[in-house]
RNA sequence: CGGGGCGUAGCGCAGCUUGGCUAGCGCGCUUGGUUCGGGACCAAGAGGUCGCGGGUUCAAAUCCCGCCGCCCCGACCA
């Protein structure tokens, strides 16, 4: 039920503030960006062009990550059968709850109507993979032979579907996109510097792309992916103060060669099982991109992902006007296009250049190029940024605009977006910053969650699983992470004692509200 | 699965309480014209199994029964 907030019914519905109401805006900045939809299924969405090409960015930075880092790419089966799943227990157990489950393989027609041929019936139900871990070592079982088959490095790009209760757009979906890396190596050490490196490659790619600080860190055991041995991740913060998991490495040390029977030939002969890691993020990066800098008037896109970089609009009265800004934009587009810029000029007729800026602002085209009458009457361009870090006391939307000599327009381009990029992350920090918190006792604790402000909070922890579920029922908050000692900022870094035990703790862990 | 809400044009809704003319409005869409430096205007159009199935009635979007679907809030999760 999304409610109007436009008091003037002739003008589009604009995107709900975020202090009014965090969750409709990032339906709205969704909707009024086009990137995504509802589908007919339930709790399954349409991603739409805009934000498929977002997906498609992020494939692209990762996947050369990926190669980069010694890694290949395959494809294993969409069906696992169950007796498959069932092997690694911990992990059949944790997926149990949201699994898919295939038990016939044709229709027929009763009385008119198409209905499941009850003669049908699987002999054994497959599964619609929640993750592929079963089905994938089902097959390096018959890969690896010798340490010489060692590593193997292997990702996969597909889609795995878990049968959530509630979904939202690109945060939850019942099917979603991703990568899923297994690899498997010969020590328990290379798996485990597996695990490391492809955290940090995810790390890179959050703050050096997605323009999103991210807390690197440990899962606690509760919260450990099911069948892995240690789970790392990579944690961000949204602009309502919550945390969002942005990826996550699982060591999975032998539990799956066991399971699957993997076993090699190390040099010295003898037969060992083999080490294994797994490693994924999903087209819930989307999401995490939208929350960490989408705006009141929309989508704000780091250049580094944005589909367009630069919008051209040529603004004309008459049919001369229109076709010399027309002309002369084109040659700006192909100037900007030789610089390996992707360009868009949208010489729509009939629509208000005013129109215009919405539209592609609500899409998050990081530059807009105005180009009228006077620019080619003074050679000069009107270049406009998507965003703009405030300045007191000053109009932010004369502020975002500029008028320059043609050439240096043109040339100012690039420099401006990296510019933009670095900008997205430095305010992403500070607003983390801002939201971040040392606590040491309960009650304070208590008070930081129950105002509107409240962000991570960085406190001393020794409690056990059933402490955790403690904090969860009376502050709906989670342990996001044990941070990495390189991740702990100088004011909560040493001992002290747990914040609800009382107990000797080593280091903080952060806490926070999640998605 | 528990609690709440909603299904009427592509989107957002009114109409239902108290059954009745040809089912309406805004946005969007099409065509023509005037416009165009921050969401244009005028005119003429196109577009509907009123979620589905029964029932009551001379007559159902409206009343009754059954079903289906979706959204929101909670218990699970990337």
């Amino acid at each position: 039920m999304s409610q109007k907030i436009d008091s003037n019914p002739k003008q589009p519905v604009a995107v709900t503030p975020r202090a009014q109401d965090y969750a409709q805006w990032y339906l709205d900045v969704i909707k009024r960006g086009d990137l995504a939809e509802h589908s007919l299924v339930r709790g399954c969405m349409v991603i739409k062009p805009h934000g498929y090409a977002i997906w498609e960015k992020m494939q692209r930075e990762l996947d050369d990550r990926f190669k980069a880092t010694g890694h290949v790419n395959a494809y294993f089966p969409l069906f696992i059968p169950l007796s498959l799943l069932a092997k690694e227990e911990k992990h059949a157990a944790g997926f149990a709850k949201e699994c898919a489950v295939i038990t016939h393989h044709r229709l027929t027609t009763v009385d008119g109507d198409v209905v499941v041929d009850p003669n049908s019936k699987l002999e054994e139900p497959l599964i619609v993979r929640p993750t592929s871990e079963t089905i994938i070592w089902a097959q390096y079982k018959n890969w690896i032979q010798s340490y010489r088959d060692l590593p193997l490095l292997i990702n996969q790009w597909a889609n795995v579907v878990r049968w959530e209760m509630r979904t939202r757009l690109f945060l939850r979906t019942t099917e979603f996109l991703w990568q899923e890396g297994h690899t498997a190596h010969a020590t328990e050490q290379e798996a485990i510097e597996e695990t490391f490196r492809m955290l940090d490659v995810y790390a890179d790619f959050a703050e050096n792309v997605l323009a999103v600080p991210v807390i690197t860190g440990r899962k606690t055991p509760g919260e450990r992916f099911a069948g892995a041995l240690d789970t790392l991740c990579i944690e961000g913060m949204m602009q309502d103060g919550k945390a969002l998991q942005m990826g996550t490495s699982h060591y999975l040390g032998q539990n799956f060669a066991k399971s699957s029977d993997v076993m090699f030939l190390n040099k010295d002969g003898q037969r060992e099982y083999v080490y294994a890691t797994s490693w994924g993020v999903s087209t819930r990066l989307v999401g995490a991109l939208i929350m960490t800098h989408s705006d009141d008037n929309g989508l704000v896109l780091p250049p580094k992902l944005a589909p367009i970089h630069v919008v051209l609009v040529p603004i004309f009265k008459n049919d001369d006007e229109k076709a010399r800004t027309i002309e002369e934009a084109t040659k700006v587009a192909a100037e900007l296009k030789s610089q390996g810029l992707s360009v868009k000029l949208d010489d729509r007729d009939g629509i208000m250049p005013g129109a215009k800026y919405y539209e592609w602002e609500a899409k998050g085209v990081p530059i807009r190029i105005e180009i009228g009458p006077k620019d080619l009457e003074k050679g000069s361009l009107c270049v406009v940024r998507r965003f703009v870090i405030p300045v007191e006391g000053q109009d932010e939307r004369k502020l975002r605009k500029q008028f320059l000599p043609r050439a240096e327009a043109i040339a100012a381009i690039k420099p401006l977006l990296d510019t933009m990029q670095r900008e997205l992350l430095e305010r992403a920090r500070q607003f983390r910053a801002k939201r971040s918190v040392v606590i040491n006792t309960i009650e304070e604790f208590e008070r930081y969650f129950a105002g509107n402000d409240a962000g991570f909070a960085w406190v001393h922890w020794a409690g056990d699983h059933a402490q955790e579920d403690e904090m969860a029922r009376r502050f709906e908050t989670s342990i996001r992470c044990v941070p990495f000692a390189d991740q702990i900022p100088a004011e909560a870094q040493g001992a002290g004692s747990c914040i609800l035990t009382g107990q000797p703790s080593a280091q903080r862990v952060v806490m926070a509200r999640a998605y």
